[in-house]
DNA sequence: TGAGGTTTATAAAAATAATTATAAACTTGC
DNA sequence: GCAAGTTTATAATTATTTTTATAAACCTCA
């Protein structure tokens, strides 16, 4: 009531999102009821009707009525309809008027930068890549960074504030408690996150790559209505975000998911990391152009020599090679499918999800790994857990991460 | 209120405790309150004042104070003394009345059975334990089971009325969540938690060994201010509790922590699962008394064969030979530790805990284990993880596992 | 088509809780 | 040793919320 009586102004209308529901403040008690309304309506799939709010918030009709009414009168939620009943007055069906606030979604990766805007229904308004940006640990990347988010944001013509936060996915390891990033811009004094709230007018928060795409999973993709569940992220390198008790678990310094450094390899390989039979070493976009090269080496032939020389194919290449028909493409595939379903295996004896969903690159090549991740799970997963788990593969499609990355915002105002 | 002012009846005392908060349900606005407080009271390690009582649970100092009074003649909370403040008048502080109810935490292990009594602040009030107790699949133990329990409950003299549970701690593989055992006392054409909740007058919950031994570790034990951590359970066999985000890990089905079958494993033993290079094959009380007898066997010589038979020897016999300096028991244990360790390592990797605990028989070797351990994790584990993950041994004692057995009652309950 | 049943929505009355004011208990410092 | 400052606890007043009652909207079935 009392900020939003005014509702000319727009950060005094987009106020009610941004505190948790259970926090202590000395606001009204109307006001904290109001936003408890407004946080089912946006949880909520559906419209709702009054008796329906009333009975979730635990306020008698009338009070329920009164507040609806005022938020109505703030322009924060709108009618909707009348629900179809089958006996009985109709009530009139309320939501969340999904253009009152957006939130942003941002991607930094090795090669490219990606920006999105979502409104409250997590429909996208607006969208911009480079596909041309290249990730460097140096202020003046980070500037770029910068003037492409203000570009963008300028461009997506979008009110800042009616912002609610913007949440970054970025490459490396990455706290996203405290917001620190410790292989990118690490050169900052503060944390990253204070770096970006600095440059605009809403909180932003990070995570990495990985761990926004399992965000994107759990909340809109196969993941949703499941409490554990794996999401591989599997392209150049490989990630594993981990959903448990229905939360992304990034453990106690954000670090969790470093699947590709677990010594689950058949040969040992020296690793990046400086050990030896790292799983990454055998399962990864990077070891597919490995095996490839060496094969060619070996004297195996592929058609993709004929457009290209073989230490110029990248693993996208060979993944397309597979499913064009390619025989050493297709084996390679395979091959790393197999290693890859035998950690997956282990990974289901300690964990027991009830799915675990395929994302990344290699996701184009899934006809071709489905069978051989699901034999190499079998060779290594214990008759009850597996019995359980699903093996799936993402179909959110291109804008999963950035999606990803603006729920960090609605999870952190308990708006999803 | 309605309920609690014939406070005669235990049950009806005892009620105030067996609703979660959130729970919907059309009691008296006033008794939910009344819940909160209590609730609040029995997480709260210090007693609370009237001011600070009303704070948490949103409420004003008037009311807060008529319905505390009423729970203090409805002999539920306590007066607690006056607290030590620098200035003004000094606030009366409040505590549950810790023997106005009770839990009961049951651990049924392959050897030996103990039942234990809890009051509200986890303090044992009776125990009692058969060591003579041997687990099997069958109806007569079942029965065993349920008679050892009601000569406990008899013994104890407590009012099964003001008991608000029992939790049950069960070697195998259990679903806690619908309370079915897979491997023990499957016979049941229902769940085992409902078969016990029939014999008593309490409801009954399960989870296995290891999970319980977790629990107590997160609530009593070292992991209790830290959100993420691993529980080993290192006895005969071995297994993990796996806590994350502040919640144990149960999966799915409630089959999360089978590390030990987890191809970590540098041979490739056959495992009792059916397959090989499982890591219990190397790692667990079972492989230490193999590894014994095959170095006897192979001419090593060792003081514990002066006391028995090399096929007689217990692994508890060579852990208290290697901590009495027999250097076959202190090689073979130290073997051991370093192939935890590689393992630990790939799953500080994977979940980046702040802490392990280990647990079970073996902490009885710390002194030898932990340098092994601590050596075998530099091996695998990455740098940013690794640094800031402690290694510690449990210090909880005997009753960790009823404890935490027990404390599955006060979790469902929200009042841990 | 209209009576009976059901549900939503509003109005008036009753119950409940929050503010405000005041008293009591306690420390500090002159 | 007592005034000033601080905090708890209770009393009286004010505000809010729920209950109860009533009206309105809608279905079904005779």
């Amino acid at each position: 009531m009392q900020c939003l009586s005014k509702n000319n102004s727009n950060t005094l209308v987009v106020d009610i999102f941004l505190k948790k529901i259970e926090e202590v403040s000395n606001e009204s008690r109307q006001y904290t009821q109001k936003r408890k309304i407004v946080a089912l309506l946006n949880k909520s799939e559906k419209p709702l009707t009054i008796p329906g709010i009333c009975k979730k918030v635990k306020l008698s009709v009338p009070t329920g009525t009164k507040l609806i009414n005022e938020l109505i009168s703030d322009n924060i939620i709108i009618e909707f309809g009348k629900k179809e009943t089958d006996n009985g007055r109709r009530p009139s069906l309320y939501k969340v008027d999904p253009e009152i606030a957006y939130c942003i979604g941002t991607v930094v990766l090795l090669k490219g930068i990606s920006f999105a805007v979502y409104n409250l229904e997590m429909e996208e308004v607006f969208s911009m890549q480079d596909e041309n940006f290249i990730l460097e640990n140096t202020e003046s990347c980070l500037d770029e960074v910068v003037r492409f988010i203000q570009e963008a944001i300028s461009k997506s013509g979008i009110d800042p504030s009616r912002v609610l936060g913007m949440g970054m996915g970025i490459t490396g390891r990455v706290n996203s408690r405290t917001g620190f990033s410790y292989n990118y811009f690490n050169f900052l004094e503060g944390a990253l996150t204070d770096f970006f709230s600095g440059k605009f007018s809403f909180p932003v928060h990070i995570d990495n790559d990985t761990h926004v795409l399992g965000l994107a999973e759990q909340y809109f993709g196969e993941a949703k209505n499941i409490k554990n569940a794996f999401v591989l992220n599997l392209s150049r390198g490989m990630g594993l975000a981990i959903i448990a008790n229905g939360e992304l678990v990034v453990g106690e310094q954000g670090f969790a998911g470093e699947m590709g450094h677990i010594q689950f390899a058949e040969s040992d390989k020296l690793c990046l990391c400086g050990k030896r039979g790292c799983l990454g070493t055998e399962v990864s976009g990077y070891a597919l152009e490995q095996n490839f090269q060496q094969q060619i080496e070996a004297g195996e032939s592929s058609l993709l020599l004929n457009q290209k020389q073989a230490t110029q194919i990248k693993y996208k290449d060979i993944l397309k090679a597979a499913t064009e028909g390619d025989s050493l493409a297709i084996s390679l595939t395979h091959n790393i499918g197999f290693i890859l379903g035998k950690a997956m295996g282990n990974m289901i004896n300690l964990l027991n999800p009830g799915v675990i969903i395929i994302g990344g690159e290699f996701v184009s090549a899934k006809e071709i790994l489905i069978d051989s991740i699901k034999s190499g799970m079998m060779h290594t997963g214990l008759q009850l857990p597996l019995r359980s788990c699903e093996l799936i593969f993402s179909s959110i499609g291109d804008d999963a991460a950035s999606k990803g990355a603006a729920a960090i915002v609605f999870r952190s105002l308990q708006l999803i």
